[in-house]
RNA sequence: GGGCCCGUAGUCUAGUGGUUAUGACGCCACCCUUACAAGGUGGAGGUCGGGUGUUCGAUUCACCCUGGGCCCACCA
């Protein structure tokens, strides 16, 4: 066979992927009895194109796979697609260049699901182009059927165990995308704002000054409160008394033009009547716990809801009624500010409260706000009717489950115990939306009882499906038109795959691994978790790894906004897939890795390497039969030793999920002991057979046969294409696997010769020495010398070997010693 | 404010309670050696973020400080 001079990677790699798919390589076989691996791969969010982050977690995770299945497991390794939720809408939205609002559910629907189909495809090309192992027949799209149904049934088991419900409850919304949206799918923000110092009269003739960010939920105020404990003063203003914390009169008495009349404590005023400016509302000055003296005037008012704080006040005063101000689209719906949203009404309110002469400061500040992830919008909470999974009383449980789980790096489960700890409200699973899996499930128009969809026909739209009737008799029916939060499908990735294969379910479900980016721990991790343990009283995986980052060059998150993302597309172009894994293959697992373009030369310069090693070596192997001879040369022996210490030490990092070990212990091996001397080495016993003699070279040859295939098998999960290629053009007319890929995982030769890597060592140690000398006197390494070396002896078996490589005339005994000649 | 991770040469990175701190890119010098000049050999370059402590000995362990990243909470 010839082989090119050199390699080309675009060619040969669509070659190569083209092959696997076409002949099945990585397919899952449901009927054999090897023992089953299986990997809950990451979905990712069908988003235009494959970027980065996901070629670099992705390529991690495929290490594993390649791993594991040449050590002969049954790899069961799908790829799906999550493809519904407000990510998907705002998608098509954008593709499409329409407005969901604007549109017929129907239609909008329809819309998405047809441009799905190609985007999907575009999409799923990026990941076959990292020549991702998976086995792409076991695929699955979270809107498909079989998604809905799985989804839907989980439903409506949780229901029926008492742990889905539905309640008015304050949730947060955006009133941009007119839904509720979870804890997770808000995100912090910096702004610049107003803290607003108002002036409301108390029936005792003073006024209290209270600071609020938030002026236009006057009408919906149900608190004005202090610290009963608190130092308040009394101070005159013109013809007025104000009355604010002594912190607040000591910073504003200047500005203010105050004089103190008395100092007096909080529980002085408390519990007299205070009257709103604007609406007039009347309201008692009460204690609160959370009112500090030393914010703002000391003087706190709560609304309906101004945020997290507002909805704490309102629990820990049960008996005060809250004044529902605002509905989904964020607009009031009661009081004089109706039909404006709250940047309006603030403008508005502000004017007034300034005409009634109540606006007394407005103080620039810099405060965090939460504004929803996917457009930025400010975030509100409304209270609307929302359907939720009860877990909030599960907390221990799903600390003990997460301690269960082996985590890869072990200080990763630290993020999911922080979040378990801090969570606060139950999961809310009900989305205002159009384009994700209906609840299944309808309400009696006449009693209001909820009526669920029966399993059978599951998956059901109850826009178009029908029950046949309630229990009270009534046919009328409304049905539920919102839509299921997209994690509540993705969090049964498992399942869903698993599901797939029903007669071997039970030996998928729970996975062996659970592969993903550290970033959502708390949302796709914890939420499997959930819905695993809710339903199985199990956890899902057995052992999860967790990918960081790839950051931009200075360390950065990547983002459009910030526009310095990097194509992961134009990298595999310019430089090859194998190159990007390499790059992938030289961070250790968890962690985050700024990307260098430069750093894909090494994996380019390794490759250029292994190919021309490879080019050798088979110029060398033309007339090769695999059979080994009874002797081998010491050296060989050297190398092979050496070689099973790679092996054995490649195992056990590749078993505890380190590839990166085992590619930074692979190529020094390689490059160094491999290349550098043991080929150098072998060069005259393979050239001049007709002088060193036939088993000289036959033994160079079968330790090189073995010992490049192996470093080949060692490096084919990292770089897949390029060890196919090798293994392709020599390697399998003598080996019975089709491909490198499902070959057996290398196992150590043989070996007990105990001396040999003493003496072997021994050998490096002087051709280093020779080396050095030639450089420093600034001779051709082929230059001739004369050598004397103090272990001559011992050295007897390998002292051909050592001329030769030395290129040393003779070898004598004696002090180490080299001479030009 | 809390949690977790990270800080090693110009850049990226390995690593360990103990001789001279790993490798790559880049840099300098030499070598056209029958796989490879996209190579080989040799070299320069580091107060291992700063400080304190534990120890015979700290880059490694503890604490504090500082810078960066991610997650969470958050001030009316």
């Amino acid at each position: 066979m010839k082989i090119p001079k050199n390699y080309n990677p675009k060619e040969v790699e669509q070659k190569w992927q083209n092959y696997w798919e076409k002949n099945k390589i990585y397919k899952f076989d449901p009927k054999s009895k090897k023992k089953i691996y299986s990997i809950d791969t990451p979905p990712p969010t069908v988003s235009g194109k494959m970027h980065l982050g996901h070629s670099f977690s992705y390529s991690q995770m495929d290490f594993i796979a390649r791993f594991k299945r040449m050590q002969g497991y049954n790899l069961f390794y799908p790829f799906g697609t999550d493809d519904n939720g407000l990510a998907t809408e705002r998608l098509i939205e954008k593709e499409k260049k329409v407005k969901a609002k604007e549109m017929s559910r129907k239609d909008f629907i329809k819309l998405c699901l047809t441009t799905l189909k190609t985007l999907r495809k575009e999409y799923l090309r990026d990941f076959k182009l990292i020549g991702l192992s998976c086995d792409w027949d076991i695929f699955y799209t979270t809107i498909n059927d079989h998604c809905r149904k799985i989804s839907q049934k989980s439903f409506i088991d949780l229901y029926k165990d008492k742990r889905a419900y539905r309640i008015k409850s304050p949730i947060t919304i955006c009133p941009h995308c007119n839904t509720a949206i979870a804890q997770v799918e808000t995100e912090d923000k910096d702004k610049e704002s107003t803290l607003n110092y108002i002036k409301a009269k108390l029936e005792t003739g003073d006024y209290i000054i209270y600071a609020t960010t938030r002026p236009e939920l006057l009408p919906a105020c149900v608190g004005i409160t202090l610290d009963k404990n608190g130092t308040y003063v009394r101070a005159k203003k013109d013809n007025e008394i104000w009355i604010i914390s002594k912190e607040a009169f000591d910073r504003f008495k200047d500005e203010w033009k105050l004089v103190k009349k008395e100092e007096i404590k909080g529980k002085d005023i408390v519990n007299k009547i205070v009257t709103l400016p604007i609406t007039n509302a009347k309201l008692t000055l009460l204690h609160d716990t959370e009112a500090k003296t030393e914010y703002g005037s000391g003087i706190v008012y709560w609304c309906t809801y101004g945020g997290v704080e507002c909805l704490e006040y309102l629990e820990r005063h049960p008996e005060i009624e809250p004044i529902h101000i605002m509905d989904l689209s964020g607009k009031h719906i009661l009081g004089p500010y109706k039909g404006l949203n709250s940047t309006e009404a603030r403008k508005k309110v502000l004017k007034d409260l300034k005409d009634n002469n109540a606006l007394v400061l407005m103080e620039k500040i810099k405060h965090t706000v939460n504004v929803h992830e996917r457009c930025g919008t400010d975030i509100e909470y409304v209270s609307t009717e929302q359907w939720f999974i009860k877990y909030l009383d599960l907390k221990n449980k799903f600390l003990k489950a997460g301690g269960k789980l082996n985590w890869h790096p072990d200080y990763m489960k630290h993020r999911l115990y922080n979040w378990i700890k801090g969570l606060k409200w139950d999961w809310c699973i009900s989305r205002q939306r159009f384009f994700g899996v209906p609840f299944p499930l309808w309400y009696c128009k006449s009693c209001g009882e909820v009526i669920l969809a029966d399993e059978k026909d599951l998956p059901v739209d109850p826009l178009k499906n029908k029950p046949k009737k309630c229990k009270c008799g009534s046919k009328e029916f409304i049905p539920e038109k919102d839509v299921l939060d997209t994690w509540a499908t993705s969090s049964m990735t498992p399942q869903i795959a698993a599901s797939l294969f029903p007669k071997v379910y039970d030996k998928l479900y729970p996975m062996s691994l659970r592969p993903q980016a550290h970033d959502i721990i708390t949302f796709w991790l914890f939420n499997t978790m959930v819905k695993s343990q809710l339903h199985n009283n199990i956890n899902p995986w057995k052992d999860v790894v967790i990918s960081g980052w790839a950051l931009d060059p200075k360390g950065k998150k990547m983002s459009k906004s910030k526009g310095n993302v990097i194509e992961p597309q134009e990298m595999m172009g310019k430089y090859s897939a194998d190159s990007l894994r390499f790059w992938a293959a030289s961070t250790k697992l968890g962690e985050d890795s700024s990307f260098q373009e430069k750093e894909l030369i090494s994996g380019q310069k390794f490759s250029t390497k292994l190919w021309n090693a490879s080019k050798f070596s088979f110029m060398h192997l033309k007339e090769y039969k695999p059979k080994k001879p009874k002797n081998l040369e010491t050296i060989d022996k050297w190398i092979l030793i050496k070689l099973n210490k790679i092996i054995k030490d490649s195992t056990k990092s590749f078993e505890n999920y380190e590839y990166s070990k085992t590619k930074a212990d692979v190529e020094n091996f390689f490059w160094n002991t491999f290349c550098d001397h043991y080929l150098e080495i072998i060069k005259d016993r393979l050239y001049n057979a007709d002088k060193r003699g036939i088993k000289g070279k036959k033994s160079a040859q079968f330790t090189l046969y073995h010992s490049l295939l192996a470093i080949l098998k060692l490096m084919s999960p990292i770089i897949p294409h390029i060890t196919e290629e090798i293994y392709q053009l020599y390697f399998k007319k003598h080996e019975k696997q089709k491909s490198i890929h499902i070959s057996e995982w290398p196992t150590q030769f043989k070996i007990v010769d105990k001396k040999t890597e003493r003496i072997g060592d021994e050998f490096i140690q002087i051709l280093n020495k020779v080396r050095k000398f030639k450089t420093q006197n600034k001779l051709p390494l082929k230059h001739e010398i004369t050598l004397t070396i103090p272990n001559k002896n011992k050295l007897k078996d390998v002292l051909e070997d050592l001329k030769a490589v030395t290129k040393a005339k003779e070898i004598k005994q004696g002090k180490l010693n080299i001479k030009k000649l």
